[in-house]
DNA sequence: CAGTGAGCGAGCTTCCGCTTGACTT
């Protein structure tokens, strides 16, 4: 009897089915120790330790102390009873730096000697069966890997966490804030697009629209008036003024603006330009686990419930694997696929070429795309509702990424009115809808309507023209599908974490999700202002991408991970940590010159014009209006609720926000 | 003599990443 040892228990079971009777396959349900946590009891060996509580000895060469998670105990005592039995143990836990580590401390658990490690990267029968036959000894440079990125996000976490407690005045550990190299780049990347909404000047500006009275009719838009191009929201800055490279352009009056709509109302035009270029709408990438987050956007899904859903999903056996930072389509998925695409819709949507997709950031790639496993036709597998809906967008997406690109035409034309005015249209035309025959435009971009057939020279009449009156906009909030894009993209966070870095977040009261849109609540302001001042490399965006550069080269050999940490933490971040001021900042609200928000006890004050207001915690940046700044000040609510709320004396109740993504 | 404040020490919490269910908003 040989026993094999995987992470997932869903994965365990598939295995067992391809090697039989003679293996026992079990599994270590994700990582089963780590560095001491809080509420864990320390056993009495290590209590003298004076480092124990941060679970690493700095001064002692990185020495650590892991310790097996309360809830992972019976899986190891299990573990070793199956190790008894076994004539051989392999350890095939997941072919990334985090599966290594897992085989490392399950060999130190089950007091292997020689501990024989397994990858494979596809669970066929052929795949398993050739690993199997190949072991190796557990990669002992990717274990340190791994354990400094462990070892650095605690001694950052911990070692942070305390100074912005302190910095927002707060005295009560039980309701101690934190940072951390993934938590605090995320919340910066929000407060980011808080503060340029904050200080955005909105511009107004006049419009001309008119329509063309062909079979279809169109509209046009107006360009030029005279020798001068007209203004449109797009010629504004985030300061409401004209850009640099549009200080010429005409800012229409609503009496030009008029006066031009009359004149070309009932007018001829002529067509002066027609230009075509062809369009190409590029089918999906197979789904990784941050797409499929945004993606199930569409359906309503916040990141928790796409996770849960889709772990379902994969546990009935319709889907692969859903922790994964790889496009990649196995062979065998590319033929299943490409057969239920001969039989929907014909050979013909089918490319030359399958494409290929790149992973992005610093993905480790030991998973497949998520796709359905046999491509079983949605309404055949027997789901409802929410399980439905994902398997659904899981099917089709796969099946998008393999047909065709959609190509088009896209035209555009300019009309004259020969009295100084040039108007504008555009159309597209789709030629070959390729994908687009199974899956709508994910991009939801109002779509140009088609254009007739012109020609230059051609006179066409305009049977109405109306003044239209647009305003420039300000960035858009994030979404938690496109902050989980953002944070992918600089390698920020893994597939496993994104939920939980959204539920970090908004349990610590920094961020708020209304409607879909993630708000920088006036408390996470004061926070990334702390930290941006005080202790800027911890919440710089590119720190991961830096560390991973150099885990890389542990992993490779080339470095040590006591060199690394010693120039990362004691030569680098510890110092600054160690120098950091501890008073609460001063955080400057754009739009408001002399509007100031700063924390005592917790609490984020505002101050304005010489008095000081409370701020509510649900009173949000986008409330903080000139109107309302009065009101606040005055002590009164805020959309109906209390500017500041009286004093909770006696109660120990925790008065923050409960924000949990349940 | 009662109330206040400084100083001290004990106890508590904080990080990220891998897996599933258990369990209250």
């Amino acid at each position: 009897m040989n026993l094999l040892i995987v992470e997932s228990p869903a994965k365990a079971k598939k295995i067992q089915g391809f090697l039989g009777s003679g293996w026992t396959v079990r599994a270590s349900v994700g990582h089963v120790r780590d560095l001491p946590g809080s509420g864990q009891t320390i056993p009495e060996k290590y209590r003298a330790l004076p480092w124990i509580n941060l679970g690493v000895d700095v001064e002692g060469n990185y020495r650590t102390v892991y310790l097996v998670y309360e809830d992972k105990k019976k899986i190891i005592r299990d573990l070793k009873h199956a190790c008894k039995d076994a004539d051989e143990v392999l350890l095939a836990t997941d072919p990334d730096r985090e599966g290594e580590s897992i085989a490392w401390h399950l060999a130190q658990e089950l007091g292997l000697k020689a501990p024989k490690r397994v990858t494979y990267q596809e669970i066929t029968e052929t795949a398993i069966k050739k690993a199997i036959a190949n072991p190796r000894s557990i990669d002992m440079n990717l274990v340190a890997a791994q354990e400094s990125r462990r070892i650095l996000d605690r001694l950052v976490g911990y070692g942070s966490s305390p100074l912005v407690s302190k910095a927002l005045g707060t005295s009560d550990k039980r309701r101690s804030h934190s940072a951390g190299r993934v938590q605090s780049a995320a919340l910066m990347m929000l407060a980011g697009r808080e503060h340029a909404r904050m200080g955005f000047a909105s511009a107004s500006v006049n419009g001309v629209k008119v329509r063309i009275g062909t079979a279809p009719e169109f509209q046009a838009t107006l360009i030029r008036l005279g020798t001068q191009t007209i203004a449109t929201p797009a010629s504004f800055g985030p300061d409401g003024a004209l850009k640099a490279d549009a200080q010429e352009h005409l800012l229409l009056s609503s009496a030009q603006a008029k006066e031009a709509a009359g004149i070309l109302t009932n007018s001829s035009l002529t067509v002066v330009q027609v230009s075509k270029k062809p369009l190409v709408r590029r089918a999906p990438a197979p789904l990784t686990t941050s797409a499929l987050q945004q993606a199930a956007s569409k359906l309503k899904f916040s990141a928790k419930k796409t996770a849960d859903t889709a772990q379902r999903l994969y546990e009935q056996g319709l889907i692969t694997y859903i922790r994964t930072d790889s496009p990649a389509l196995s062979d065998e998925a590319v033929r299943l696929g490409q057969n239920v695409l001969r039989e929907l819709f014909g050979a013909q949507v089918l490319p030359e070429q399958v494409r290929r997709h790149a992973a992005k950031g610093n993905a480790q790639e030991a998973h497949e795309a998520i796709r359905p496993t046999e491509f079983t036709a949605p309404e055949q597998t027997g789901l409802e509702g929410d399980e439905l809906a994902l398997y659904r967008l899981i099917y089709e997406t796969t099946l998008a990424s393999l047909m065709k690109d959609a190509a088009g035409e896209r035209t555009s034309v300019l009309l004259d009115s020969g009295k100084g005015h040039l108007l504008a249209a555009a159309g597209t035309v789709i030629t070959d809808p390729g994908y687009l025959q199974l899956l709508k435009d994910e991009e939801d971009g109002e779509e140009d309507a088609s254009l007739p057939a012109l020609q230059k020279q051609q006179s066409i009449p305009c049977v109405g023209a109306e003044v239209t009156s647009a305003q420039s906009k300000p960035p858009a909030r994030f979404t938690e599908g496109k902050l989980i894009a953002a944070l992918e993209k600089v390698g920020i966070g893994r597939p496993s974490t994104y939920p939980s870095i959204l539920g970090t977040l908004q349990n610590r009261g920094y961020v708020v999700n209304e409607k879909g849109a993630l708000h920088v609540t006036p408390l996470g302001l004061v926070a990334t202002g702390y930290l941006s001042v005080q202790l800027p490399s911890i919440v710089d965006r590119h720190f991961t991408a830096r560390m991973e550069e150099d885990l890389d080269r542990i992993a490779g050999g080339e470095l040590r991970a006591t060199t690394y940490l010693d120039t990362v933490w004691k030569n680098g971040l510890a110092l600054s940590i160690a120098q950091a001021g501890v008073a609460a900042p001063q955080v400057a609200v754009p739009g408001f010159p002399g509007a100031v928000l700063s924390s005592k006890n917790s609490e984020v004050t505002l101050s304005y014009q010489g008095r000081t207001a409370i701020l509510h915690e649900k009173v949000l940046s986008e409330e903080l209006t000139e109107k309302n700044l009065e009101r606040l000040m005055n002590g009164q609510a805020v959309r109906g609720q209390r500017a500041s709320r009286p004093k909770t004396t006696g109660s120990k109740s925790s008065t923050r926000k409960n924000t949990s993504l349940a």
